[in-house]
DNA sequence: ATAGGATTAAAACAATTGTTTGATTTAACG
DNA sequence: CGTTAAATCAAACAATTGTTTTAATCCTAT
């Protein structure tokens, strides 16, 4: 893989501090946010100068963003081609949404299994991210997701043709959410259920707990948005 | 309402501050997340002094945590009465889950649609709240949250006798991951969907649209943790 | 009116922040 | 070897942070 010959301008200790720099930031903004972590905490984790982190990556947000990309660009990347190999087993009928949410949910889950990536600690930071309103963080996970999510919209809209298009964007965005929440992780659990703590099952339960919970959620009954209304308002009323 | 001839001995000024700054507090810590809100920038909104916030809340810290209870309290407490009154209605029969549903999002909801009361901003930063690692929030949350969700799912258990517990534990993860995130906010829409951002909807009809999808996943199946792993199992190894 | 506590105000506190500078070291290449 | 560019380092930068202090007010109750 390495060519023997020409020596690549940037390795060795240059990509070695680089590296180390993006493993202690990633565990550090996980555990503490991207506010809450300095520069200095991070170059020392690593062993590096402080000057190290804007030499190599220009500023703390360049770091973060950096940070993110290194996990989640391989992960969608995953994701869609995960959906294209369903799809293409699938022949002329279209994938089934079991399918398409396997391809949504399997790299998620094999990131956060494997630890020597990140594992459950990055889905944390990612979770974080997903809920920061820090305008570059913003910016970043759009550009970020937006292709892949068309990519699925489409592929959920040719599974479910019945179902409206705002629908459906909101179905998907439950799906996010869910999502994101449940793998963040072990803290936002312990919130849900302090007293009956749940055992940190094998993540790989996990999911398999929520792709049924969000299959039926796909499916379900249109909602009646004025049959519905009636029970609604009634219950809201009477409240004052 | 206010006493004419028994003066209360903070009101007035004092307590006009106090409210300024929960105020300004509010819509600050909402916009800009709490590490990156400084007091100086709340204090200045809220037309107060600098130490006003000290003065009055002792900390920072504490400062937030009032913010929060301000909204969360009564929140929380409008879903437990709702649930008490739903159950009295239902009589021996024991609540269906469409109901105990309605008693965790009408109270959410309301909360959202009162701009007044700090409307969809206040469950954003809400939403913040739930994805923060910083120890004191963490704590603040589980303790606000504990009785609220040991209670509705007892109901949930009630309406589901032949869920296990421990998937009960999990789908009511779901259900408030899904929420929160959803009612999070507009910033988070347009991640999902940046081409086709969702319109604005009524958050009522949000909820309607959530609801449904919430309860079929409550509904779903129980996961054949051994049939379905061979096919999961499959797609996952052959990626490697 | 006046004593006294509650509130506000201006200022300084010590600590920490991200970033930049300029010198020094390291490593690669002709 | 010596040259040149990349990388590390210590130090200082200017700005901002939450909190405390001290004095000046304001308001209320006697």
């Amino acid at each position: 893989m390495i060519p023997s010959v020409i020596a690549l301008p940037e390795l060795r200790g240059a990509a070695a501090t680089k590296d180390r720099l993006l493993d202690a930031a990633e565990a550090l903004f996980m555990e503490h946010g991207f506010e809450a972590t300095s520069l200095r905490l991070i170059t020392a984790a690593a062993g590096a100068n402080l000057a190290a982190a804007n030499y190599h990556f220009g500023s703390k947000e360049a770091l973060f963003q950096a940070v993110l990309t290194r996990r989640l660009d391989p992960m969608n990347l995953e994701r869609l081609e995960l959906l294209d190999r369903f799809e293409g087993q699938s022949a002329p009928a279209p994938l089934g949404c079991d399918r398409i949410l396997a391809a949504l949910l399997i790299p998620a889950l094999r990131l956060a299994r494997d630890r020597a990536r990140g594992g459950n600690n990055f889905l944390r930071l990612l979770g974080r991210a997903y809920a920061d309103p820090a305008p570059f963080i913003r910016r970043f996970l759009s550009e970020q997701y937006a292709q892949m999510i068309t990519r699925f919209k489409g592929a959920f809209g040719r599974a479910l043709p019945h179902l409206p298009k705002k629908e459906l964007s909101w179905r998907l965005h439950f799906i996010m959410g869910a999502l994101s929440y449940t793998l963040a992780g072990t803290d936002a659990l312990k919130i849900i259920s302090e007293l009956n703590p749940l055992e940190t099952d094998n993540d790989e339960i996990l999911l398999r707990r929520l792709a049924p919970f969000l299959l039926a959620g796909l499916n379900a009954p249109l909602p009646e948005l004025n049959d519905v209304s009636r029970e609604f308002d009634l219950d809201i009323e009477s409240g004052d």
